[in-house]
DNA sequence: TGTACATCAGTGAACGCGCGTTCACTGATGTAC
DNA sequence: TGTACATCAGTGAACGCGCGTTCACTGATGTAC
């Protein structure tokens, strides 16, 4: 119990005790931070090791390498994705008749994907930066079954055919990660996109999805 | 006239003639090659020069840092999928009424685009790579433009309102896109995608557009 | 309650790497007269 | 037709950088008895 209190985040820690404690989730943590803030190309395994005063060394008592700690982080980014979806989708007001309702909470789903994109960029990048390897826990919450279950909705209500339910995932998931790649990237392509603002294009986008999948 | 015949891509040459002749073209030749086969990450000034047989320095005489030539890339990279869309457009077969006509033919400049990218998945990665660097010159096609006049097709034909004129493209570029990046990336949302071969996947998506522009 | 010891989680120094870029230079080319 | 000279397009050596990773090590912790 011979600790002292101790800003991890300070550079001119004095007593810094031998065992930092929690290094694999405050190495996550940095990361995490690092990605999101310069994007994952900016991640460096002897940075974050200086960040946390810790010696390069000591990060791979935890990942074996740079590439785990990406695979990690990114996983990561992915579920901080599919959360801000749920979290809009389940924002949407108890209204109207299930099938409406059911449309909202779909739109919801897809305007929270780009909104993330467009609010943290890089971390939205690094949510698809491949990677060879493979993540040792499921993902949780998974996007992708966020996307399915808000089909699903739709086509209980009948607000869309059960002949779309199978390609209408894809096609959402197609317009929603091309318009968020379209619009943080710098795809742009100027001019028609520009004049529309994010909200206008985003609208358009979904309205479109929507159209394609009733 | 001293020239010697040389072979440009052999290490051993022996008789190098002082003045490369057509440097500039060269190293963009052979960057065009390194991003298409293995990405614009392992894009490097110094095994460019090392390829061609000329000292590192020499290419800071065509190309002011390496940001100038990978933008110089990508730029080109932009046109070859363009030129791409543009031919597969032009390959519909002329039958069937305009109307319908011009739907296949817009059809056919958006598989263009996801083929593209499937069948060079670096080269696209690289059309889109962000740059600080500004082009020199216009962009030769230009990939939006071609687009947005497959669009336009559609609304002088009457295959598509004029009130979808504006949206149109925008909802188009996403979809493509969207798809082009989840085919070839590690986006692949598994199941649901797979299951349905890429053929399968652009044709949905495709015929999801055009029921959304309609 | 104390002690021996295995295991865990760090340290610190070093390796080797390849890179982008700069610098002073020189050989080749083209042009004006 | 020849020559002086400016300009162009290379050379080759060096700088400084930061990185991922490895290695032999040691301090701290937890556990069995």
């Amino acid at each position: 119990m011979n600790t002292v209190n101790i800003l991890w985040n300070t550079v001119e820690v004095t007593d810094r005790p031998y065992h930092h404690g929690a290094l694999e989730s405050a190495l996550l943590d940095a990361a995490m931070q690092v990605v999101t803030n310069e994007g994952i190309g900016a991640l460096s395994l002897r940075d974050l090791a200086r960040t946390l005063g810790v010696s390069p060394s000591a990060t791979y008592r935890h990942f074996p390498s740079r590439d785990h700690l990406i695979a990690a982080v990114s996983q990561r980014a992915r579920e901080h994705l599919a959360l801000a979806m749920i979290a809009e989708r389940d924002a949407v007001p108890v209204t109207g008749t299930k099938a409406h309702r059911s449309i909202r909470r779909f739109e919801a789903t897809g305007r929270a994907y780009v909104m993330f994109a467009l609010a943290s960029p890089h971390r939205f990048e690094a949510a698809f930066v491949p990677s060879a390897v493979r993540p040792t826990r499921a993902e949780d919450p998974n996007a992708w079954s966020v996307l399915e279950g808000a089909v699903d909705e739709m086509v209980r209500t009948g607000a869309v055919p059960m002949s779309r339910r199978h390609e209408a995932p894809l096609i959402a998931w197609a317009g929603v990660h091309g318009l968020s790649t379209i619009l943080t990237g710098s795809v742009q392509p100027a001019e028609a996109s520009v004049d529309l603002g994010h909200r206008a294009a985003i609208d358009t986008v979904i309205a479109g999805i929507v159209r394609a999948i009733r």
